[in-house]
RNA sequence: GCCGGUAUAGCUCAGACUGGUAGAGCGAUUCCUUCGUAAGGAAUAGGCCGAGGGUUCAAAUCCCUCUACCGGCUCCA
């Protein structure tokens, strides 16, 4: 009989037969441990606690008290739901179901559900867990499973790839109700405490468009009723910060019907913010070596058929007719600045050559996926085309990552970073395609940044490195990126003369440190939660004269700090209600000022976070806002520096 | 584009299931109040009930079509 070896997390380990299971293995640990144990984790993948170990592995013991625990209790909680909805549709076929990071989901065939249907599968699923049925393993042959599945070609597909091989297969059952699964799950269903269905969607099988459009139905599941009530509270309060209602209560921006769709129109309020985001990168721009252009919003339809993009995505670009020649909206700023580069000759010397353009573009997304300013129509990039030789990338692209990362730090945001790398269908040679993507790498390291390598999602024309923010409601969204671009040199023969006196092709680099100041914004609304840094409030100070009588040297004070965006509230308000509303506001704040400021020449300075000063020379408060503003701090710090 | 949901006053929502004069709070306006650190009082105005069609003596309400929005899927140069 041989025996393996399994490595316990705090480093131990144990010999143990060939084909222990799991279970058995805590066991061997203790008696305590192999009744608790739920499932367990074999080289970091979760597993049954039935598995069978045949070689060397690391073990970990999933009980109660594991986080790895909610994980099975949401894949049981997937079967009860699957039981459920057979209960009332009896046709519908099953196909996948399991858990994910805020809950789990089922994919069903051959079913639709409606609001109600939702209903009495909650009902259904919430009897199921009550009557707390036992959840068992069952192995089958191959054979009894197809026949099992007679009906069902999506499990037999399952039996045919992810279980190839296996005989027998393991099924889960609770209450006659059986599934092709591995596992693990919990032992009863009565463990799960709360459970709730939350939504449908359609979805395709395996993800494929071109394949069969299933039913998908999310749940989540937690081992108490508390703590799917404090999930479903966490996911109210998060739609209070969704920049939709933010940006309507703040009077940011609207997309109203009348304008269409995807096409948000910029208050007053909101164009501020935008303003100082703008005039933020384009300072770091200037300093970097970027040249300022400008290009159209029209063109000709030639420009991309150059570009080759016409090929690819002439049904998302807005066209019309012009005298007979075909125009179009720009869905992209990359053209317009190649050939500004092509008008001129370039030296090796004059490289790298930089432009940037807040170059607002086109592009007509599907209906469904337009989302408040995430996902639009219209949106504006702060773009950025680098003309660099290859001797040149790697500095170019570190100088770039540089920047981002400033840009990153100044709102302290979260994000994650891929390098996505060379695709199937792609242009230029093996070798750029290695020594670029070395390159990214290198500066990835370099500057320890943590990074999914995400392999054949580059773009046709060259790898990229991507940053996503996560909204309010968990959803991400790309947003500063780099990107080399072996394609359009060659589409437009861009060239330069080298120190051989030949013509060379330069490489471009296409780079946004926002992104789209769309979705910049968004990512910002939310991260912020209306309550922006002083440097970008719309209002800045809002100055609350305690009765009438001190309108007028409110407005003087209003004067003395006329490099900023202030306000008078002048309605005859109680000063209560005055603060309430620039709470509500969020302005970052508020100068109360009576008869005794008025005599004094001082002035009471309160701040969003409820921070009082009085007596404060209207100077002194000056020349903090100017450091305050310039140094772009994060929050109002006046009271309590 | 696909599945499901939603659409009533500037905003948040009730009324719809069971057809019969369109409601509340907040906000706005006017008047009173001039107030010291998170909502002072009163009055008034405000709606083609998303759009179009149908059923009916009668439609916000029932049916059909469309549009927009919301969640998810797929896509995302």
């Amino acid at each position: 009989m041989s025996t393996v070896t399994v490595t316990l997390p705090d480093g131990a380990t144990l010999s143990v037969e060939s084909g222990a299971t799991v279970e058995d293995v805590a066991y061997e640990i203790g008696p305590g441990l192999g009744r608790d144990t739920v499932a367990g984790k074999l080289d970091g993948e979760l597993v049954a606690k039935e598995e069978p170990i045949t070689e060397d592995r690391e073990i970990e013991i999933v009980t109660e008290d594991s986080d790895d625990y909610l994980d099975v209790l949401r894949h049981t909680a997937a079967h009860v739901l699957a039981q459920a909805i057979l209960r009332h549709h009896p046709d519908a076929k099953l196909t996948i179901g399991p858990y994910t990071e805020e809950g789990f989901y089922y994919d069903v065939a051959d079913v639709e559900l409606d609001a109600d249907d939702l209903e009495e599968i909650q009902e259904e699923a919430e009897d199921i867990i009550e009557a707390d049925y036992d959840v068992e393993r069952v192995e089958y042959d191959r054979e009894a499973a197809f026949e099992q599945y007679e009906d069902n070609p999506f499990k037999r597909e399952i039996l045919e790839t992810e279980a190839a091989g296996e005989d027998p297969v393991s099924f889960y059952r609770q209450d006659g109700f059986e599934d092709l699964c591995q596992g693990p799950h919990v032992d009863s269903t009565g463990e799960i405490g709360g459970f709730e269905v939350l939504e449908t969607s359609a979805a395709y099988w395996r993800g494929d468009e071109d394949r069969e459009t299933l039913t998908r139905v999310y749940g989540t599941a937690f081992p108490t009723e508390e703590g799917l009530e404090e999930y479903l509270q966490r996911r109210e309060e998060a739609k209070e910060r969704d920049h939709r209602k933010l940006g309507a209560e703040m009077d940011l921006f609207s997309i109203p019907d009348v304008t269409g769709p995807g096409l948000p129109l910029y208050h007053p309020n909101g164009k501020t913010v935008l303003r100082e985001l703008s005039d933020y990168v384009h300072g770091l721009n200037r300093e970097m070596g970027y040249e300022e252009v400008e290009t159209p919003h029209l063109f000709r339809t030639e420009l991309w058929k150059q570009s080759g993009h016409y090929d690819n995505y002439v049904d998302d670009m807005f066209l019309m007719d012009v005298d007979d020649e075909e125009y179009g909206l720009k869905p992209m700023n990359c053209p317009g600045h190649a050939t500004i580069f092509d008008q001129s000759s370039w030296s090796y010397r004059d490289l790298p050559v930089r432009y940037f353009e807040d170059g607002k573009v086109y592009r007509r997304e599907q209906r469904g996926e337009l989302s408040g300013l995430s996902r639009v129509w219209a949106f504006t990039i702060d773009d950025g085309h680098v003309f660099a030789r290859a001797d040149q990338i790697e500095e170019e692209v570190r100088r770039i990552m540089d920047l981002i990362f400033e840009v990153l730090d100044t709102f302290d945001l979260d994000y994650e970073v891929a390098l996505a790398t060379r695709p199937e269908k792609s242009v230029g040679s093996d070798e750029i395609w290695e020594q670029s993507e070395r390159q990214l790498r290198e500066v990835l390291d370099e500057q320890n940044v943590d990074y999914d390598l995400e392999p054949g999602d580059g773009a046709f024309y060259g790898p990229k490195v991507d940053f996503a923010f996560e909204d309010a409601l968990g959803r991400t969204w790309d947003g500063p990126t780099v990107q080399l671009d072996f394609n359009m040199p060659d589409r437009f023969d861009l060239e330069y003369t080298g120190s051989d006196n030949d013509a060379h092709q330069p490489v471009m680099i296409h780079r946004a440190l926002y992104g789209s100041y769309e979705r910049f914004f968004m990512v910002l609304i939310e991260h912020y939660d209306g309550k922006f840094p002083t440097w970008l409030a719309p209002e800045q100070v809002r100055i609350l004269p305690v009765t009438d009588d001190n309108l007028g040297y409110a407005h003087r004070v209003k004067n003395e700090l006329d490099d900023y965006r202030v306000e008078v509230e002048d309605r005859d308000w109680t000063v209560g209600r005055k603060i309430q509303q620039a709470h509500d506001d969020n302005v970052p704040y508020m100068l109360v000022l009576g008869d005794d400021e008025e005599d004094a020449g001082t002035v009471s300075v309160r701040d969003r976070r409820e921070r009082e000063r009085n007596d404060v020379a209207v100077e002194t408060f000056r020349d903090h806002l100017e450091g305050e503003v310039d140094e772009k701090r994060t929050e109002p710090d006046f009271v309590g520096e």
